[in-house]
DNA sequence: CGCCTTGCTTGATATGCCTCAATTCCATCA
DNA sequence: TGATGGAATTGAGGCATATCAAGCAAGGCG
């Protein structure tokens, strides 16, 4: 993922992680937990999440393979900002606290990778209180819904995309920012204007360009 | 701010960097601009914020003396993910990009600093996305009441502090995620409480711990 | 001094989304 | 094959918050 970097320092790095294989359910760590290192996906989907003191759960992320989660906290003198559980058997890696910091100071190349995987964080989670505070509900599904499907032939073709969702619709609702009522009854709703399909588990983009428009614009009767 | 580096880099900044003098209401930048630089608020007040496509604004973040911001963008090649304008009359550091990376590669110890700047910077987002998905609006405005409140004091006393909102109620209200009119009935309702009382600008808190006991807890009739 | 702008408050009304509850669907397992 | 349980759907109703509209206070300026 973001891992660029010089030959020597990787095999130190690669000395002190470890891999772990952990089955679906798996709860890696809860919220509050202190920082002890970090994680990359290799295979499977881990999902991130808050939980307010009445049980309700916010999914902030899912994260699939190829992609890392959990650094900013070993820099921030904070605890785990949100909990996370593994949605299916999982490969991960495990990076130590002590080896990033170690890292980053040793590895210019390795600063500045890390560096733009936390502006990127920074700028996925902006998009999120954006969609959040100026979206309604049917923008957010179209919006990702969008981001679903993969940007090169989406654009072009015009053609219908099968996408997959990552997880069930429980869990993709609360990612979305909505209840699993109302994430149901939406996709319905987008079906009947006849943009989109909804095959259990997977969805066929009939106007991903539509979507976009959705995504977009006001919501209009 | 998170400058605690070495010296010789420290002055290497130091030429690059432009102290800029601006006045009040000054756009600094807009969204979608290319980033050329970060920015460092010496005096002053900025107001980072998003802007929907019918005009609606969300203030994401006020930027005060001592605090950074736009960072995220140099190491990201996006553009900026959100405007920028002075509220009041500022005076600025502004650090070209190029400095930035430079800078990052060459002393570990900025790269630490900033690493830890830009992971504060994705828990306070995490924290926003949090109460914008898990708060009711009550709940939002008892937190960022508890939040304005100097944390020494404030637990121990139990006195009234006096605290004052760093723009006007607006922009205040934008930030918190809830419109000006229902703002203001809340801050009504916290005063019928007899929790709070409004003066202006300043706002008088007489129970921190319980204004922080409403922001945890579910509301109650 | 009165005008005008800007910000704040207050009331009345609307609505988007949630909540609760009842089925239905599907997969797994005995 | 039927039983069991989690997930998804569907409907009815309610509530929190937005929206719209009007009135009020305060400050700047001619």
């Amino acid at each position: 993922m973001f891992e660029q970097l010089g030959g020597a320092h990787l095999a130190c790095l690669a000395r002190q992680a470890q891999i772990r294989r952990v089955p679906a359910g798996t709860v890696l760590f809860g919220r509050g937990h202190p920082a002890i290192g970090c994680y990359a996906v290799i295979h499977g989907l881990v999902k991130l999440s808050l939980c307010s003191p009445e049980g309700v759960e916010k999914v902030l992320r899912l994260v699939g393979a190829g992609e890392t989660f959990a650094e900013s906290v070993i820099f921030d003198p904070q605890r785990q900002p949100a909990g996370a559980r593994t949605l299916a058997d999982c490969v991960l890696v495990f990076l130590p606290a002590a080896a990033m910091i170690d890292l980053l100071e040793k590895d210019g190349a390795f600063a500045r990778a890390l560096v733009a995987s936390l502006s990127r964080r920074v700028h996925m989670l902006i998009a999120d209180i954006e969609s959040l505070s100026l979206s309604t509900a049917t923008q957010r599904v179209a919006a990702y819904l969008h981001a679903l499907a993969p940007a090169c032939r989406a654009d072009l073709t015009g053609g219908p995309v099968r996408v997959r969702l990552p997880a069930n619709k429980t869990v993709i609702a609360s990612r979305i920012g909505v209840t699993k009522e109302t994430f149901s009854r939406l996709l319905h709703e987008l079906s009947a204007r006849g943009l989109i399909e909804v095959q259990q588990n997977e969805i066929l983009l009939f106007d991903t360009a539509q979507l976009a428009g959705l995504a977009r614009e006001a919501a209009r009767g």
